[in-house]
DNA sequence: ATTTAATTGACAGTATACTGACAATATGGC
DNA sequence: GCCATATTGTCAGTATACTGTCAATTAAAT
């Protein structure tokens, strides 16, 4: 005979869900972020977007989602306030009416270099608690599982397509 | 002689940090939630709540915030869609006059039962790309890291001081 | 009991994220 | 060269998140 009881509802329903537990990460990640950096107002998106247009000058706005898998839309926002800040400049491409071309200021090279060993305490911060065995383990298995359910977030990594026009026979 | 060479800034300071990782897998983790859930119109975070109001009935929002380590001010809008839905009801509570005590309607209890497979799905999926020996490592370590950093997190998780109020003595 | 503290829900402001649409512009097939 | 298609940046709309503030209310201090 059938099974009726209805399943009973626990918490574990939650606390054990992976996608809660990446949730809590990164909300703990963010969190670490901005009290190391808090001298430099910076959030974690806007450095990571200043590191690609540091390593990729004269990227454009579509590019730079691609190479840090961020959404095109959100990035737009990013971008204006990272000008606001003067940190970077936009110049229209020559070659193409639609682009608008990225690049640091001086401030903006400056605050990234300033901004490093913070970001780098952060980092070691959120992983401090484990042992350093297993601090590389999860790393190991973190970066794995990102780049096989690449396909599976709405903006891809697409870090060598994306460099493909840069710099070269264009 | 100092070492004025500037550190030469690469893409790594960003695709290796954990911080960066955590984002992402957070990304893919909403991704393929929506996709499992899409046709019960349920965000990972509204279905968080509704488990934690159908285990816990006639919570609050402040200790709902607790039990599940999301920001108050966050969940006031969650609540306001749930209910919307009509998935939650609010009831002022009788011996205090700012609480408003949290239950789940009949709509919401049988939502949360119809997606529980479809949940389940999502999380399995995110970790399929692993062996599964790699997948128990994982969550154990971040079930730790969660837990080992949760003063980290504006909001920590404080389950038990939520629970120390409700059907007890009071 | 009256002043003081803390709590609760709400709100305004900022910053990611994603969906879907749009005009301007480029590019391809023909 | 012309037309269908694709790309780029932008925008409107929704949903998390966090900061800081506030009025109403309750609890604590004395």
């Amino acid at each position: 005979m059938p099974n009726n009881k209805p399943t009973p509802v626990t918490m574990d329903a939650v606390y054990t869900a992976p996608g809660y537990l990446f949730r809590r990460m990164q909300q703990i990640a963010v969190a670490l972020f901005i009290e190391e950096c808090k001298a430099f107002d910076l959030t974690p998106v806007q450095y990571a977007a200043l590191v690609t247009i540091s390593t990729h000058p004269g990227i454009d706005a579509t590019r730079l989602s691609a190479v840090i898998a961020f959404d095109r839309s959100t990035l737009g926002n990013v971008i204006e306030r990272l000008q606001a800040k003067e940190f970077i400049v936009r110049k229209p491409a020559p070659e193409d009416k639609r682009v608008k071309l990225l690049y640091l200021t001086k401030a903006g090279a400056a605050v990234l270099s300033d901004i490093m060993p913070s970001v780098d305490k952060a980092q070691a911060r959120m992983l401090q608690p484990l042992k350093p065995a297993d601090r590389k383990t999860l790393l190991a298995l973190l970066t794995q599982l990102v780049d096989l359910n690449n396909e599976a977030s709405r903006v891809p990594l697409r870090a060598e397509d994306a460099l493909e026009h840069l710099g070269r026979s264009g």
